[in-house]
DNA sequence: AAGTGGTCTAGACCACTCC
DNA sequence: GAGTGGTCTAGACCACTTA
């Protein structure tokens, strides 16, 4: 989008560096000239050249490693980013109409496959929330959280009828680390009645955990509506 | 990882920054001080702060404008970063024997809804590939693949009897560009022979389609067998 | 008009790893 | 031991945006 006067810009060498491994210049698993080289090549500092290269290794076109210099890969991982909005952001995105429906609201102690992921003893005591997004009043997803009061006080004294704990974690919770697991599930007989489908359809689930330092603050499981697809670009 | 002697490295600086972020010294939707500001603060160069404050930005925990100065994200839009690994090298990872069975190979007109992601006149005949991707000669991942010939000319002389499309592509054509989708579909009746499961069971399944520039080399579904998941961390 | 981030330069030292 | 990438510095100019 700029055209600086001058001087080559990093994203100029990073798309003729792109180029040349597209049109096969450059081979898959073969060595390409070290920054000094191409700086000079480019007519540039080093610092460019080396910041475009880092921009492709990012990207998974080549690999790079000190003494051993930069190779194209072999087989190139493709990584796809993706953004994962709040629920209500989400919803407003597609100009539908945001509502959450809180079903439940209680402590109890967890089933074991989530306390597991809690490390907790087993007595634990969890903080269990299950409600509905809704988008222009149809179901859009189920959420069903586990939270550890524990490791997030101050969750005790929120009702989560107005505000969901998608986004009420979001805004007053702050994560250092988490795993997330996509798959498909058949609807089972309340997910079915929430989400207004026929039970065993098919449904997509996000499975979300969220830890700050060694504890886990909160697990989540999101129940998409049928026919919900998560989209991306390469 | 290493500790240089005597400067202030960029990554010391993101960890202070992303520290000040979860521990509420800055708020969510404050500024925080300019560049030249913290470079002072923090005794090094600009270009070190700069160098941290961009890779904060990249997960999404500030946004940065110029002349408007950088401030911590209200609704910091997590971003998971998904690594799609060659089918082989997925299995192979899982310590299991890879093996690719071919279906089918034909040339035929696609179905409407395929031809409009090609965007080709309705004529137009494309490789069409159906394959499946076994660990240890138990059904994995069903590909069900449409090629454009004109797009990719080689790919006429490639049997797939060996080498999944899923492989060759990777390592002989370079994409530009690609949407992928995410979602969860019952099994038709050919699923639900290929990977071994009930018709009507929840599959997950990932839409993929790459571009050329204006061309569309190819697209594909793949489709899991039951229970599989796809993980990622934070 | 002015402030802030974005980038480039030229040089330097260092970390890592392969030979 | 030596070559390559990783990073930092100090200074500079510029692009963009808002006041």
């Amino acid at each position: 989008m700029n055209a600086p006067r001058t001087s080559t810009t990093w994203q100029a060498i990073r798309s003729e560096v792109m180029r040349r491994i597209a049109e096969r210049e450059w081979a898959p698993g073969a060595q390409i000239p070290h920054e000094a080289e191409l700086a000079q090549e480019f007519g540039c500092a080093r610092a460019t050249v080396n910041r475009a290269l880092r921009e492709v290794a990012e990207e998974g076109l080549v690999e790079r490693r000190r003494r051993a210099g930069t190779r194209v890969a072999l087989h190139p991982v493709r990584k796809a980013t993706l953004r994962i909005p709040v629920i209500r952001t989400e919803i407003e995105a597609r100009v539908a109409a945001y509502r959450f429906l809180l079903i439940s609201r209680t402590e109890a102690a967890p089933p074991p496959p989530v306390a597991a992921r809690f490390q907790a003893d087993g007595a634990a005591r969890l903080l269990h929330v299950v409600g509905l997004h809704l988008a222009d009043d149809r179901p859009f997803v189920l959420e069903d959280r586990w939270i550890d009061p524990k490791a997030v006080p101050e969750v005790r004294g929120v009702d989560f009828e107005d505000t969901s704990p998608n986004e009420w974690l979001v805004e007053n919770v702050t994560y250092q680390g988490g795993t997330i697991a996509f798959s498909a599930v058949a609807a089972s007989a309340a997910d079915a009645r929430a989400l207004d489908c026929a039970p065993g359809a098919a449904l997509f689930t996000i499975d979300r955990a969220t830890h700050k330092g060694d504890a886990t603050l909160t697990q989540v499981r999101l129940t998409y509506a049928q026919g919900y697809s998560m989209e991306t670009t390469l």
